[in-house]
DNA sequence: TCGTTTTATTTCACTGGTGAACTATGAACC
DNA sequence: GGTTCATAGTTCACCAGTGAAATAAAACGA
């Protein structure tokens, strides 16, 4: 698990580096992508490191949590697909590891049946249950010496930011 | 190029709704952590974007980019696998790739025989400089409406949760 | 109602990324 | 100087995720 704090020295050094050969590069916004990606990476690493023991990757522990947060506990894999970020495609791989767990049922919906009703079963929400508590003291330790303003404002900058990704496919 | 905007509504219901069964759970925290991975999925998925029509992948040219912006234009594959947050095998890789392209050298370290130097090629700052600029408008897109003191927060807090995450190793 | 188009999911072939074992060199110790 | 240990990369076998084509079921329009 490699520490942060020596790749955010090396990119600031790196983007002003860069800036001699391109003045209008906007170091700033460069910067905050570039930790954008670096944190979340290592916070997925965390994620996973926590799952590898159940034999559950990341994607497959979303999906699962995304159905037991919702208030019906189901969903269909296209809908499943747009909450997570994930193609349809690996949807389906996601569906049958869940469901060769016991984690899930699959079901031919009755009003579409080109649809596919996927339901978390009660051993689904038992496990979420089971994995989720001992991750919330790990959770809160990312965040110790953020006042709770300061977490209001990382809340509401993120999701500016996904506001403004929203609007940019438009133009090329 | 599914849009955020949705799953970000129903990301503040689950978590609501998963309160009801996990009152410990940290809300905010947790938010934030999800908007962190969407936000920063997004934005790699418009980097690919970018990076397709030139047949290099998103980590392929972190790597070049990483290299122009060191002062020598060299490093080994080893600094750059923490620099950039890969595994030695996928460096390999990348640089076979990069090589093939024309755009780095590989040559067996003459101090060390073990490392290999890896160099960027006059090819490859060029790749640099003609694909980087055209990125610069979009990025700034990317925080219209942010005020220089909202980017410099944003900036500060993404470097503070990067250096807790440095400190959780320790415990399990 | 029949043909066309659209939507939901799956299958297949492929790319990207990882862990474990291997190779080669260097460093440390005696 | 030879044995042992550590370090740097590579190779191999595998898992995760994607695009394009296939399948199957609506929906829509004469």
């Amino acid at each position: 698990m490699t520490k942060l704090n020596p790749c955010i020295l090396r990119l600031d050094e790196s983007i002003a580096h860069m800036q001699d050969s391109l003045p209008q590069l906007p170091a700033c916004e460069a910067a905050i992508a570039r930790l954008l990606k670096l944190v979340g990476v290592r916070m997925d690493e965390e994620l996973c490191r926590k799952l590898k023991p159940h034999k559950l990757n990341d994607s497959e522990f979303l999906v699962l949590t995304v159905l037991y947060g919702h208030p019906e506990g189901s969903s269909t894999p296209g809908v499943l697909c747009e909450l997570t970020s994930q193609g349809a495609t690996n949807m389906t791989r996601i569906a049958n590891a869940l469901v060769k767990r016991g984690l899930i049922t699959r079901h031919h919906s009755k009003e579409d049946r080109r649809s596919i009703t996927i339901r978390i079963t009660a051993t689904g929400r038992q496990f979420v249950r089971k994995m989720l508590p001992p991750m919330f003291p790990q959770l809160e330790e990312l965040f110790v010496g953020f006042s709770r303003t300061e977490k209001q404002t990382f809340n509401r900058l993120l999701r500016k930011l996904a506001i403004n990704l929203d609007h940019l496919d438009v133009d090329d």
